[in-house]
DNA sequence: CGATTGTATATTGTATACAGTATTCAATGT
DNA sequence: ACATTGAATACTGTATACAATATACAATCG
């Protein structure tokens, strides 16, 4: 089980993948504070595995630090999430380019069975079932791009939309579009043509890059309703 | 003057850049170790400001955690190098087409200064000099990106081959072709041309990743070789 | 002589105590 | 009534003490 494994682990690994959970979640809102003493009390342990867990969630930019006055959860902005799909953008074209050239014929046999694992899972209605699979889906493409620091950098990236993936998914009339993409990635990795899945995982991340921006301006908006 | 500056930062952080100095310049070597007890005694400091400072420089990849071991500064391999510029390629690429979109006049205006400042510097043949004229230039472009997640990605992965910039720039038979593609480049974000300016960022790159590849080779060899 | 186990030591992991500073609120003066 | 100052408070920043564990070396057993 899992929860064995955390035990052997560093209480400031346990604590950094808890209120990472928590602030992807939803359940630590931004702009909340995070106060060393509360959270120590909180989940029984002392400030100091805290405290790790902090820099490490200011490093993945999950939350942002004011000198004196502690950490607080990473408010969100239309901006810094543009940012964000821009630059994943750029790391996913890269990544399947990559892929092209490197993939093993085992690992596109892989691929076609993920992406037919994926439209079993659409036709299921089962939306965590989806996510995992889309999840599965693409880390094949990244593992096949065979470089370490850019599957670290994608999964950073990727960590920051997280919070909108569930919004992004829930909406079932984008589900078909999501299929017909996913098959045209792995058609055009099979045949090992860069410039088609560069073009392919373009129009696949721009359609995620709408949906996110669409939601975040319905937020935004609601808060100025407030 | 900048160490009063310093007196102002947290201690975590004044470890921090002293120890990716010591490691960035070769003082601490790859595979030697970083003991919280040794350094806190050396720097004059606790272990507390160690502990967290060693955590920042373990996510910006520069040292590698072993559990219940400690810290040790990471090993450079050819792969890892050429990981690092596979995404550095790529992200030089996104920040130049995006300053082509999005630069002002004033910028370019900037930029064309910072390309002369750099010839200049080189007819100095002061290697500081160049570097930081190097950097110069390159700031700018990053600025016009207007992308700071991008920013802070590539800052952080040109971090890792400034072990090699030195060794890079210290070799004066480049600097001619440098200062042309430098001219290239400022000329085809001048004109706002995406491709071609991409396409010329490319070719700098991909001069400076055979430079570092060539004496990454020599090095590993004169390892083998004791 | 080799292997295995036990113990000492060194080092990390965790908790807590202490210091310093920013914030807040009330009191006082204008 | 408003501004300004000062003290109380709450929090972070830092140091240190304590616990747990890995490593190395030695002693003992097969």
């Amino acid at each position: 089980m899992q929860t064995d494994l955390d035990a052997f682990l560093p209480l400031r690994d346990v604590v950094f993948k808890t209120l990472r959970q928590a602030i992807l979640t939803g359940e630590l809102k931004p702009g909340e504070r995070l106060m060393e003493i509360h959270l120590a009390e909180k989940l029984g342990v002392s400030r100091t595995p805290i405290r790790e867990a902090i820099r490490q969630l200011e490093l993945e930019g999950l939350v942002v630090m004011i000198p004196r006055r502690g950490a607080q959860v990473a408010h969100i902005t239309e901006k810094s999430m543009s940012d964000v799909l821009e630059v994943r953008l750029a790391l996913d074209e890269l990544a399947v380019e990559l892929a092209c050239e490197r993939i093993t014929d085992e690992e596109i046999e892989a691929l076609r069975e993920a992406c037919a694992a994926f439209e079993e899972a659409v036709s299921s209605s089962d939306i965590h079932k989806i996510t995992s699979a889309d999840v599965s889906f693409h880390d094949i493409i990244f593992k096949a791009s065979r470089n370490n620091r850019l599957v670290q950098m994608v999964n950073n990236l990727a960590e920051q939309m997280y919070r909108y993936r569930f919004e992004y998914i829930k909406d079932d009339s984008g589900w078909n579009s999501l299929i017909t993409e996913h098959r045209m990635i792995t058609d055009a990795i099979a045949m090992r043509d860069a410039g088609l899945a560069g073009r392919a995982i373009h129009v696949h991340i721009k359609n995620q890059e709408n949906s996110i921006i669409r939601t975040i301006r319905r937020e935004e908006k609601e808060r100025l309703e407030k």
